[in-house]
DNA sequence: TTAGACCCTATAGTGTACTTCAGGGTCAAG
DNA sequence: CTTGACCCTGAAGTACACTATAGGGTCTAA
């Protein structure tokens, strides 16, 4: 059957054993099976749900949006229909978070191409300035960050 | 001039006035001018500045990091080398997060992907499973989350 | 059979990012 | 000249996501 401590999954995850019983407690992570001394025994499985819970805080999901995220696998009350809705409205939420990122990446790759390595600081052209255009191109006075 | 009041400048990117002032405090804003009796007057760049805030912590940057992405516009101690390679990190960063991100996005378009809308949740194929496969194939069994 | 590494629960404490409160002052409209 | 919307500071309070502490029990190896 080959499970896991909660100490095991915590080393490979990169978490403290702590943050391991708190997501079960929170209901990110599902009560794992005990052995005859009450220790945890979780299935490997579980090291992908805590790095699928890893990424998602990375990028800004609270806890209870993880929980929601993960959610999706569980039958809902409703149908497919309604499970695919949801899932559609998380990847709507997903993109609107990348194209967060992406105008971010934008004003940095701007400020770094403007900024010529082997000039002084003197001469640097950046000093002032982070954009955000190229996106949202009608509004005001776009002219910096 | 066209200076702005900070209640002005709340409402325009939908945050408190408190929360203003509170940047301010933690150093993610300039202080700005004052009016004679001492109240706040924001040039029209602040805005600027406060929506890419709310974008970077959207996407899960700290205010603390988000100080040091705003950082990058000021004068260093060093040079543009210096600048230019702190900037390259940061967009390393981001970079890592897109990848992130697209993990997720992945798993969610999978799982909607699978369903389809007609069947009955009887017959629904992904009622147990969210992957996140498709990267670091090499890892042991990855099979779900 | 005992030291040390590990596990358990319950509860308290911490850091971050606000939010609210107390006790004011400013200012334009009526 | 007062009322109401707005502004000020400083301090206290809150929600979230852990993190640490107290007071145990378990297990393996010397
Ligand atoms: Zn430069
Ligand atoms: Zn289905
Ligand atoms: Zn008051
Ligand atoms: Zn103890």
């Amino acid at each position: 059957m080959n499970l896991l401590s909660i100490g095991q999954v915590a080393k490979a995850v990169g978490i403290s054993v702590e943050t391991v019983r708190f997501y079960e407690k929170q209901g990110l992570l599902l009560a794992p099976m005990r052995s005859e001394s009450g220790y945890r025994q979780y299935k490997p499985d579980t090291l992908k749900q805590l790095r699928f819970i890893q990424r998602a805080k990375k990028v800004g999901f609270t806890l209870n949006e993880i929980k929601e995220l993960l959610s999706l696998r569980k039958i809902p009350n409703s149908n497919c229909t309604n499970l695919k809705q949801r899932a559609l409205k998380k990847i709507g939420e997903i993109d609107a978070k990348l194209n967060d990122l992406n105008r971010i990446r934008d004003s940095l790759s701007q400020l770094s191409r403007r900024c010529n390595s082997e000039e002084n600081i003197v001469d640097c052209p950046i000093l002032e300035y982070l954009d955000d255009d190229k996106r949202n191109e009608k509004d005001e006075s776009r002219t910096h960050l």
